[in-house]
DNA sequence: CCCTGATGTGTACACTGTCCACAACCCTAC
DNA sequence: GTAGGGTTGTGGACAGTGTACACATCAGGG
């Protein structure tokens, strides 16, 4: 998505955009190897700029980290929504539990088919103030934090989920989530077969669906 | 724990077990910054060797991470035992219960008392051949994934968990309080306090009570 | 007692993040 | 239109890292 292409030296002192090309950059490499892959040098080298231009946008490493990361939240996001396109309308009951079933697979669905972005994504220490802030958003402009509460309130609207346990219920939701895509990546989980890992998601979810 | 204390210079070529203080070092490091923070030339140092030296003990840098990061599991199980001891005894049901629940507050607690430790010890890829390897269990020779196992198979003893729900559990289980553990030391849970934490792990648990 | 394999040392290289002084450029105000 | 002036990128330098290679030193068995 570079202005420039890295084949061909750029020819105007000014790159254009140079915080955007790092960022892909980033990306790019996150993809490929995680946070510990994004490396600052590189980056700049990628943007065909010499490697202090990146101060110019960043003010070091982590800064740099931090907006990849930010990047990846956006696209947990996008493949949330893909999934929670899925969900055919119909019984307001049912389509809010497809709802929440759908957030859980889009999420593991990324971290599977992403796991370098997946990883980056929570590499960086993060609190609950910034979990909204536009950065992280997808396409859509909702962040992953906000597409779990959506599907929550939905249960709460359809009666499935008593108000009272509505408060906080991201956090188990998310958690639960989570830890099933941390595990499948490279925690104790990592190697088992898809079909494997799709029956321990549908389980989980059942847990979810009938522990919440 | 290491041989020699490096603050006198070793009078012996030999180091007497190096492996070892290069491994308490690598841990001590983990602890105070995460695994990012285990650097093989800094363990060397505080060993008193050369940095050289380590390479007769460990393959690369990936290496020494590794064997930190089975320690690190180590200490959580640790963790998680003396949490299980202070279970009560009673009725068998209840008990059954209360160790699951055990298994998962400690758990917690060893990533809000060990962050440093608790990133590192999931820092690097693994899988579930390697679970139950002897490294990676705590004093008293079980590993994490060991205790959750026991704890689930004291609830199908009990009558409360149905036998055929009992298979693959852990997975359930251990994903939903590593979620829970990822989220409050660096992901958006983070700067909760403590009290919000408690409560929401009890929580948490009440949703793999009822929902395994 | 010597010699051989194990263990630690020294030197060296490529690579990283980051600091500093400087250069090239675009924009704005006169 | 031209003279600044702030922004953006360059060059050179330095400390710190992982790691390869050749060498030094030792402990213990023949």
């Amino acid at each position: 998505m570079s202005v420039t292409p890295a084949s061909q030296p750029r020819r105007t002192y000014r790159h254009g955009d140079l915080r955007e090309a790092l960022l892909d950059a980033g990306i790019e490499m996150a993809r490929e190897g995680g946070p510990d892959a994004v490396v600052l040098r590189e980056a700049t080298r990628r943007a065909g700029v010499s490697p202090n231009a990146a101060y110019r946008h960043f003010a070091d490493r982590e800064a740099l980290l931090h907006a990849v990361s930010d990047a990846c939240l956006g696209f947990a996001a996008d493949r949330i929504e893909q999934s929670v396109a899925e969900v055919p309308e119909g019984d307001p009951v049912d389509t809010a539990r497809a709802l929440l079933r759908a957030v859980g697979t889009g999420y593991i669905a990324f971290a599977r088919e992403e796991p370098g972005l997946f990883r980056t994504a929570f590499s960086v220490p993060d609190n609950l103030q910034r979990a909204a802030e536009p950065a992280k958003a997808g396409r859509n402009g909702r962040t992953p934090f906000q597409l779990v509460g959506f599907a929550l309130d939905a249960l709460v609207d359809a009666g499935v989920l008593p108000r009272e346990r509505r408060e906080n219920a991201e956090f188990l939701a998310w958690a639960t989530v989570h830890g099933l895509g941390m595990l499948v990546i490279d925690g104790p989980l990592r190697g088992l077969d898809d079909r494997m890992i799709d029956y321990a998601t549908a389980r989980l979810l059942d847990m979810v669906d009938r522990g919440l």
